[in-house]
RNA sequence: GCGCUCGUAGCUCAAUGGAUAGAGUACUGGCCUCCGAAGCCAGGGGUUGUGGGUUCGAUCCCCGCCGAGCGCGCCA
């Protein structure tokens, strides 16, 4: 398409152009300096100009020299430009550039040129990690998906929209907990409702699951099924040991289970995950979540992964044996305590798949493993990336980060949760009360390692004063705009910016232009929720502009200019939305 | 007790080692015959828990103390 064609080979880059500017003048003012880093940061205050440069005061003590004295001897030596306006020393020693009002609007022609691409980077090669895989939500599939999950939902899904548009290929994967102990809970305790169906005389464990969707399960069963599954209360109690431990006396129901239903325990067990599963599937995918992978725990033990993974510590010389069971050394990387992987009675922790798990992620060739984790979970990192070590795989290329708890406040009481009881409110009912784009970005307006605290009433009552309508209401401000103007749009791609000559216009600007190196920063600090607070200043930026100045004035190129500027902040608006799942109203 | 994550405005939260620590909310006072007032402008609000250290410069890095949450199982 000839429009293509259109593309400027070489977009203005402010910041490139002046960092080459002043290490042409480092270059005369200290030649031996000549590979220190440049440094250009955008000044928080205007009246900094548009960038500042912190050159002088690094350089002061190897120069031994005061910085204000070498920043005036590096502003002396400047190479000429065009693009800058003025530049000062202030401060401790700052450099500070102002650009021209061609150079500061040029990146509206930028914006509207790369369309979508705008803030995209480019994919890397060399030493720079190309292949990511994210890892996360992963909760067992043994009941709804509570707030918790939902914020590791959250903060997954945005982080990993982030790492793929700013140059990285990204794997979204589940870890699916279909084998253990927590699995043969969830299946006794639909077996055991399933039974009260029947009037069978069994008190419910307290440390069953206890939530209405187990009810619900086990009267699907007896719909499908009938009696099939039904078994005397006296048959299965006398599995059931006599004891306070009512840890023991649950693992004597599993046991019942499996002995009485023999092979059809393989069926209740199965249609319990598959309907959890679907259910979990089902939440996330209305929730703007998906994922490209689901892994199967289970697998790890049908292909023989898991055996494959402690023989090979075994090999290594890191496990021995004690009290009948296989220890792994973990303290000989840190861990505070030696772990279990097997079992005096032959069966592997769920450690050993954990190995056996992250062995596979590096054998799939990731440059970069990502794990998301609950917070409850930071003690198994040392363990883990011990196992890693252990089994000389490079543990550097494992991360983890770790996601906070939610609280839940409702009438100015913390919402006490408990997965086994049930008592917990689940990410569908917080979707239903917040809206799905009130809550993803809510999720993302405070850092992953940051508790949260989550007042129902305030998000319920208050919905309007949610900062995603502030975001979304600039976005469908300037559909509104557009469409009441009713020209082509394509056409601003060229338009004379020249007209954009006011503060509030440059400053709208100078935020368009920071997209592209936010999305970078973001992604490496693997940080999203920077992404948020962005688009809250971004729509304030243009907010302010929109209030200060008129764009659908009679003046042809004044009128050209502004909506060139309205359209590139609405690109920039529905990129960083997106990137968060939330949606792009032309309209509210 | 040991370990991990934290402690910032009344409240909820930001701040690649940079300049006078910023937003929102709440409070006070202004702005719609004018493109969407879910908006804008202005104002008061702080010893960044605390005491040291490193640095030209510390909310950020290091150490002690105080406080909060989480973890410390042959559960997942």
């Amino acid at each position: 398409m000839a429009a293509s064609s259109a593309k400027p080979a070489v977009a203005f880059d402010a910041r490139q152009h002046l960092t080459g500017l002043l290490r042409s003048a480092l270059a005369s003012v200290a030649p031996a300096q000549g590979l220190a880093d440049i440094v250009l940061e955008r000044p928080k205050q205007a009246s900094h100009g548009d960038f500042a440069s912190n050159l002088a005061m690094q350089l002061a003590r190897e120069l031994k020299t005061a910085p204000r004295q070498i920043a005036e001897r590096l502003v002396r030596e400047l190479p000429a430009s065009p693009h800058v306006t003025k530049v000062d020393i202030a401060g401790a020693g700052f450099i500070n550039f102002t650009l021209t009002p061609a150079a500061r609007s040029a990146v509206v022609a930028t914006v509207l040129t790369a369309g979508d691409d705008f803030g995209r980077g480019v994919a890397r090669t060399g030493r720079m990690t190309r292949r990511l895989q994210v890892e996360f939500v992963s909760a067992n599939p043994t009941g709804p998906l509570h707030v918790g999950h939902g914020r590791g939902a959250a903060y997954g899904a945005s982080l990993a929209s982030l790492l793929a548009f700013a140059g990285y290929e990204v794997t979204r994967e589940y870890y699916v907990n279909d084998a253990g102990r927590q699995m043969d809970i969830l299946a006794v305790s639909t077996w055991l409702r399933y039974l009260e169906l029947f009037d069978e005389p069994i008190a419910f464990p307290p440390n069953a699951y206890q939530g209405g969707y187990v009810r619900e399960m086990a009267e699907q069963i007896k719909q499908a099924h009938g009696d099939r599954y039904v078994h005397p209360a006296e048959a299965v109690l006398a599995c059931v040991p006599e004891t306070d431990d009512i840890e023991a006396r649950l693992d004597g129901f599993i046991l019942a289970g499996k002995d009485l239903l023999g092979e059809d325990w393989a069926y209740v067990h199965s249609h319990v995950l598959s309907e959890q599963l679907a259910d979990c599937r089902a939440d996330l995918e209305e929730f703007g979540v998906h994922f490209d992978v689901w892994f199967s725990e289970r697998s790890l033990y049908d292909t023989g992964m898991v055996a494959r993974a402690v023989a090979k510590l075994e090999k290594s010389g890191h496990i021995y044996t004690q009290d009948g069971a296989k220890w792994f050394q973990s303290t000989a990387f840190g861990d505070e305590k030696d772990r279990v992987v097997q079992r005096d009675n032959g069966i592997y922790t769920y450690f050993a798949s954990d190995i056996a798990y992250h062995l596979n992620k590096f054998e799939r060739g990731f440059d970069k493993v990502i794990d998301v984790w609950g917070a409850d979970h930071h003690g198994y990192i040392p363990r883990v990336k011990g196992a890693l070590l252990a089994s000389g795989a490079d543990a550097t290329k494992l991360d983890v980060t770790l996601v906070q708890f939610v609280s839940l406040f409702r009438d100015g009481q913390k919402v006490s949760m408990s997965t086994r009881s049930g008592e917990y409110v689940t990410l569908r009912q917080l979707r239903q009360e917040v809206g799905n784009d009130a809550c993803r970005f809510f999720y993302m307006l405070r850092k992953c390692d940051q508790a949260l605290d989550f007042d129902l009433d305030l998000a319920k009552s208050q919905s309007n004063d949610n900062p995603v309508y502030y975001v979304q209401y600039a976005h469908a401000r300037i559909c509104s705009v557009l469409a009441q103007w009713e020209g082509d749009a394509a056409t601003l791609t060229t338009a004379d910016l020249s007209p954009l000559q006011n503060e509030s216009e440059f400053a709208l600007c100078s935020r368009l232009a920071e997209y592209p190196e936010l999305v970078q920063a973001a992604a490496r600090d693997y940080a999203p929720h920077s992404l948020a607070f962005y688009l809250k200043d971004l729509a304030g930026d243009f907010h302010s502009w929109y209030n200060a100045e008129r764009v659908l004035v009679d003046d042809v190129a004044t009128r050209a200019a502004r909506l060139a500027l309205a359209l590139a902040t609405r690109q920039v608006l529905r990129s960083g939305l997106s990137l968060l799942g939330v949606s792009q109203p032309m309209s509210m």
